[in-house]
DNA sequence: TAATTTAACTATAACGTTGTAGCTAACAAA
DNA sequence: TTTGTTAGCTACAACGTTATAGTTAAATTA
């Protein structure tokens, strides 16, 4: 085992003094070349590395952004994360990645720690615990700190900070049109309790686009999946609700909310031998490996999780080396695609 | 915005010492109790917060563990990445991700720069390029800097370091055996190239198990699918393939070695109208969302990917606190299980 | 020759902590 | 009175770095 050698080390080994040769390293025209090649020859050889640890307590920087998500194993956060972090280190930065699995408190736990350690900005997504309950204290404080923060996808507006969306209402209200088009009337919909941003987005799309045809809502068409810990109970509980659905009202298409959503009515579909897309169409938010893989493969909307990890991580950076005012709060929106596969 | 409080101001305006209010604020029975009191008082109420950088370099810690996996969006990566991030933080960790795309040069720089940075060991799984050169130069150094460092999955026996491996071998057999009780005699194997250490295992099971059954395999029923970089044209490779195959060979099961390529192939004998599992059944490694979405759903070999995470954090967090011994290393064997489901 | 400039280096402080050693006044023991 | 002890505090060094402000000795200028 050795142990990494300091700038203290060479000092003492070559008889000079430190800021000599700190200032050899940087090839610092006050030192003589001799003086200097000798130490950088030196350097190399012992493979000297700069304590970044040091640099971080003398610069106030860390070069590393924290990452606060609900969900790891989930296609879209996976994506985005995947995203943040190629682009961050394109750009000199590491990530550290903090979970709140959708948990209030462990959100306000993970900010804490970040907050207090090792970084310099934050990008996040908020937990659904924490949309319900409505406290974002927590975001507030970090950001009185003078730490930026980057939310994306699930947003509140009057946090001051940079923001990163999705055009949600629209595409839902697009893909809604699009199943109208293909003379689809009961459009069923499968979303989130209200009080998750976006699934309230996307439904308000769908309602739009219902309105702009004339067609009136259905309140039993609209299936609220609650949340429970674990996704098992969740999705027995839409199972359940679809079924009741399905043998009560005449439904030609299902729009999802997200592809667990979308996957998890396929299956119910398949079990009570009604065919897809000839009978019903569907399609459904997240382009992620489900639809790809169920067969029929499913349309999505994707959310081009990659565009948003790369755009939250350059308003995060630009904002970290000065490019942009730090007082000044951009919010992007990424417009969403439908990409058709064989569902509708 | 508030910059945080630091030791030096508290003392400062309280008109005591440094040392003071440093061991004030760790109930140091060298300071008198109504100084103590006085101080602690003064702290909450400007919510200091010790600067974990500072104490990074002190007690040359960084309470900072760094991840370096193949791939990010991919089900049972992500699945260990949680497990570790869970760990971790229970036990007052923080987790820095890096991911290196299964690239040697990739990783290699990941390497660098978490050896350099502000972590205290390293957990990985090795991307496929590094596997293929042999070259694991860039582990041994950071081993050698004192740095431990746990490998699981994707491992290789000679490095000093603690593992943590599937008992990949065991399991394909069994999976394979279970095939073949069910009076499968012609099972097709999809697997990766050889220089996969998991893939190479796997396969060995399944020759294992042929053998313990008097079949003779039939290299023509053993594709190994070409690495590609991007997916897509790794798949239509691995379609291209199976079609031929299953044109001018009888192929009664098929074992792929992860839920990518029995997804695929699940797609194949779809378009061919092969009935699984009537004609053909099918089981995979990786319990991932493919596996439960798809119709049939796939029988999958779970390689608990939780387990894994944890005792990875585990094997490394003990090391870092000293529990166990730093030249003493463990390789934990987890056992694989079979998910029966409706594709066998 | 004396004054000034320059080249080549060194010393010091600071980033925020903590542990060890040191200091002072008050009190107790001899 | 002298010595010793203790309570309660402070000073200092160190972790590894860098920027600023010195300090020399030699070279240049007047």
């Amino acid at each position: 085992m050795i142990r990494r050698i300091t700038l203290k080390e060479i000092a003492s080994e070559l008889n000079v003094s430190i800021s000599t040769v700190s200032k050899s390293l940087k090839d610092s025209h006050e030192i003589g070349e001799e003086t200097r090649k000798k130490i950088k020859a030196f350097a190399k050889a012992h493979n000297y590395r700069p304590n970044n640890i040091a640099l971080s307590l003398k610069n106030r920087k860390t070069k590393t952004i924290g990452v606060i998500i609900p969900e790891i194993v989930h296609h879209f956060f996976s994506i985005v994360i995947n995203s943040i972090e190629k682009f961050s280190t394109e750009n000199g930065y590491n990530v550290i990645i903090a979970v709140s699995n959708e948990s209030f408190e462990k959100e306000v736990l993970n900010m804490e720690t970040l907050a207090n350690g090792h970084i310099d900005g934050i990008i996040m997504s908020i937990a659904k615990e924490t949309l319900k309950k409505q406290d974002f204290h927590h975001i507030k404080e970090t950001i009185d700190l003078g730490i930026p923060v980057v939310l994306f996808d699930r947003v509140i507006s009057d946090l001051k900070c940079d923001k990163v969306i999705v055009n949600d209402k629209q595409a839902a209200k697009e893909a809604t049109q699009t199943l109208i088009d293909d003379n689809r009337k009961n459009i069923l919909l499968l979303t989130s309790e209200d009080y998750v941003s976006v699934g309230n987005l996307r439904t308000e799309g769908y309602l739009e686009a219902l309105k702009d045809n004339d067609i009136i809502p259905d309140s039993d068409l609209i299936i609220k999946v609650k949340d429970k810990k674990g996704s098992e109970l969740e999705m027995s509980h839409l199972e359940d609700e679809l079924e009741k659905v399905l043998n009560t009202k005449k439904v030609d298409a299902i729009l999802g909310v997200n592809e667990i959503y979308a996957g998890s009515a396929l299956k119910v579909l398949k079990k009570n031998k009604i065919s897809v897309p000839k009978e019903i169409s569907i399609i459904s938010f997240t382009d992620g490996v489900i639809s790809r893989y169920s067969s029929p493969s499913l349309s999505t909307i994707s959310q081009h999780g990659e565009i948003m990890g790369e755009r939250s991580a350059k308003l995060l950076i630009d904002k970290l080396i000065g490019m942009t005012e730090s007082n000044q709060y951009k919010t992007e929106i990424i417009n969403c695609s439908l990409i058709k596969r064989e569902s509708s």
